[in-house]
DNA sequence: TATTATCTATAGTTTATAGTTATAGCTATG
DNA sequence: CATAGCTATAACTATAAACTATAGATAATA
């Protein structure tokens, strides 16, 4: 769409007039007249009408009438912006801990490497995601919530397992998948309450009627399969951690898969920078894999 | 700026190349060059460089190519849009009850009038309306909130003075200009503690030194001033609520007077049903004071 | 009812712009 | 130092965008 045709037609718009119109944009009447009609042709849509010899915009010719101003606003701003000078605002990326240690590195490394923008990391925890988007500090991230809040748009990453991790010698080890009532009685660490990964343990041992024997409440999975390792417990995480040789991982049945998303607000309008970084962690969303 | 400048220089930055770019465009490598020689003419600034023979683009260059991609995406997006009969979405202004009732009425009139959207209209109370604003409930609204959250923007709408009501043969009409120390121990009729206007009050009584004697609990104009009606005590309220001719209503120092605001979303790309709106609340923003 | 004014829309012509070819000039490479 | 591969400019050409003229349509006016 030529943005010429645009910003005849917002002078046309405001006259409903070809004549009037074409003299304010200094051309002849016929001229403005193919150059709309070029636009109409263009979008395959009628654009006005007349009655008797008054003209008056249909629904689509306002709608156009609103792009194309909206249009050359966005560009004229633009344009003043990049003569001031005005800095490139760095792309804000907020994920949780187990996201950045896990899942995002080598899709951050070539992000950094192939695209232009400055990119800065906003470590959040929980569904403060969502907060962080909304006010403005983040402008993309990724998490695995269960629900989808109103006016941000989800896009699919990746699906992690999760898994039971203990000593090699321990006699779950010797198990392939793991139940619930397996860990009955099994001393376990865990992350405090309002964790959204406590909360879906909770949910599963409630189900499967299992009562929780809680060991140690600690957050994050450096730190639960740390104190794995010296022996205070076993432990659930995500199945892309990083498990030491020291410990054996058996899958868990009956607690559900995580799956990460992409969050970005709804509808703000597609930057560039968001979308080369959509691009990179779709790129490496399964990395971990292997 | 043109759209086929930037459509051009979209090909010739992926390339870097004019001989490459040019095929790709079906047009000669010196045609290439001068639309994006007109492109530079017209930004003013050098859009790359020459490293030897290999080209790289400046980041003023980066920034045209991140805005001419997103150019294409919002065009191609509305156009599609356009083609599936997408239905526009109504303008949502979110307003308080007293915003509604006393200050929005012409202007809202006048949008209905004049503009070509759908217009909804929210009610909320106290700063939830950011909320609304950050989650998409809202493109715009209207408050008088004394501080201004991260990632919202502010365009100021009118000020509005305090006044004490009473009935017109309460000793305090006859007095010009009140203070808070002359409502000592008058039954007030205030509405109850979360809200904002209770907190300003509760602050100038604490800063006078003057106790509150709360007579009655009220939310909302409209009820606050026919308590104040049937004789149940005096009360404060903005002097662009109706007044019954029944009662007085005098200015009352050391009670700030509320600075109204429209409230959008910082850098959500201006749509111009907000513009539209915006006209229409400035127009009016004053009406309430004859 | 005929006449005129005002405006849209189309046709034919002219002008301006965008495209082409040719080539000079620069730079890395064998 | 010759050559390949590219940018950048100039001179020329084709195309598209402007113009003038005017037919057609509608409402106001004599």
């Amino acid at each position: 769409m030529r943005s010429e045709w645009l910003d005849s037609f917002l002078v046309f718009s405001d006259c409903l007039n070809f004549t009037h119109a074409a003299e304010l944009l200094h051309i002849s009447q016929p001229a403005l007249h193919v150059k709309i009609k070029k636009l109409e042709d263009h979008v395959g849509l009628p654009l006005y009408r007349k009655q008797g010899r008054q003209l008056y915009l249909t629904p689509h010719g306002e709608q156009i009438r609103a792009f194309a101003r909206e249009t050359r606003e966005r560009s004229d701003l633009f344009l003043a912006g990049l003569r001031d000078n005005k800095q490139l605002e760095p792309l804000k990326l907020a994920a949780g801990e187990g996201s950045f240690l896990y899942l995002l590195g080598p899709a951050i490394k070539h992000f950094r490497k192939t695209a232009k923008f400055p990119l800065s990391l906003v470590n959040t925890r929980g569904t403060s995601i969502i907060d962080a988007l909304r006010s403005g500090q983040a402008h993309l991230g990724v998490s695995a919530l269960q629900t989808v809040p109103a006016g941000i748009k989800q896009t699919r990453l990746t699906v992690v397992d999760q898994v039971v991790v203990m000593p090699k010698a321990h006699p779950l080890a010797k198990k392939k998948t793991i139940k619930p009532v397996d860990l009955h009685n099994e001393p376990l660490i865990i992350p405090p309450r309002p964790q959204p990964h406590r909360e879906t343990i909770e949910q599963a041992f409630n189900t499967a009627g299992v009562s929780l024997n809680v060991a140690l409440e600690a957050g994050g999975w450096e730190m639960m399969l740390q104190f794995v390792n010296l022996g205070m417990g076993i432990s659930i995480v995500n199945s892309c951690c990083h498990i030491p040789s020291t410990l054996a991982a058996r899958k868990i049945t009956e607690l559900p898969p995580l799956v990460y998303h992409i969050l970005e607000l709804r509808d703000a309008w597609y930057k560039e920078a968001n979308r080369e970084m959509i691009a990179a962690l779709k790129k490496y969303a399964d990395h971990w894999k292997q």
